[in-house]
DNA sequence: TGTACATCAGTGAACGCGCGTTCACTGATGTAC
DNA sequence: TGTACATCAGTGAACGCGCGTTCACTGATGTAC
């Protein structure tokens, strides 16, 4: 490969990185393309060497931040000591004070959300089809059929939900009580065979 | 009053009605000062007649209209046949189909969260104030303790998540899926004496 | 009651700024002979 | 191997546009006498 092409090629994914970065902390319409590139250590007019428009780029940023979190979630929680369920590993590590603190590396769905869901296509799309492919994913860990896929929904709301405020509240005694209140909760729903004894 | 008092007190109020819809919509950086003006049937050069800033409206928008839904969600919930238990009243109306649909008029959070977690004060404290505050009537509805308010802050990350998800992929099955799955969730949390009998 | 002046809610053009995108250009790399 | 030309990744100024905010102005309402 020649010298020009691979030398194009690191600046497509130093674009990439840039936005994904950009993409956590700021969203799609605070995330400026000169931002980007000056992220990446370029300048704003050789963007449109490299993508379309602001829109195809974000797409694709929405795919890969998608992506590669489901990745590193769902690993860990298979290949961890089979100890405890997968799915409680995925539900602690998604509810940790660490998720919360470092946006930039997270879920992109409490960044985006509500853009994506003014904005509409392409963005919906994207992000229907990465949520959809996850669902199914997640609800596989808690076993086959309609009553998994049910309880992996509703649980994958709390943890969207818990993480979401408390990322809004951040630096408050809220805040954290949102997790632990959401890991209660998801913990109880995950693992509530037998049900819990009651005084 | 004189007649020019009222006047400035019906556009006052105008404004802020535009500004409420506009944010629930659109959120705040979608939401220019143009479009709130006009909303009202005024233009723009008249808005810093009635407020300092951009900033000084959504602040004072987002108190109103998040003690606006916490109240119409509380009152119909306690003023309702004792048959059922308030909260899940609220659940249900929190997570139905039309709270998703009609944007314009019900929950802020799900509009706002990233966009106030990022932009910080003066945002964030009024919207910790509010949240902090209905949390309180909430897990009043499930009684006192901390065990409570535990749980009420697990549902009601359960409601938020699940509203801001089927919100992001609206018009999909999974959408409406989200709400169900939710509903289920939080129904058994809420009414988890004595547990459900199991097969 | 009528007239002259004061007030002030609202208008609309203008400001400086940041945005997404375009484009003429530069200079290092690649190719032909 | 050396020279002349072609390619093309990246630069940076410029475009038209929408934004938040300012301000000189208008005209209906209010006040003084």
């Amino acid at each position: 490969m020649s010298q020009k092409t691979e030398q194009k090629q690191k600046s497509h994914e130093a674009i990439l990185a840039s936005a994904a970065t950009l993409l956590l902390e700021r969203g799609i319409r605070a995330s400026s393309v000169m931002d980007v590139m000056r992220g990446a250590g370029l300048t704003v007019g050789g963007f449109y060497g490299h993508f379309d428009s602001k829109e195809h780029l974000f797409t694709e940023t929405i795919r890969a931040t998608s992506r590669s979190l489901w990745t590193r979630l769902l690993s860990r929680a298979t290949e961890g000591s089979l100890s405890r369920p997968p799915a409680l590993i995925v539900l602690e590590r998604y509810l940790s004070r660490e998720h919360r603190d470092r946006t930039e590396s997270g879920c992109p769905l409490p960044s985006i959300a509500p853009e994506v869901a003014r904005e509409g296509e392409p963005y919906r799309g994207v992000l229907e089809g990465e949520l959809a492919e996850f669902m199914r994913s997640f609800s596989a860990l808690l076993g086959p059929g309609e009553k998994s896929r049910h309880k992996a929904l509703g649980v994958f709301a709390l943890m969207y939900g818990a993480l979401s405020l408390s990322r809004a509240v951040r630096g408050t005694r809220l805040s954290d009580e949102f997790l632990e209140a959401a890991r209660a909760l998801g913990t109880a729903a995950l693992t509530e065979e037998p049900p819990p004894p009651r005084a």
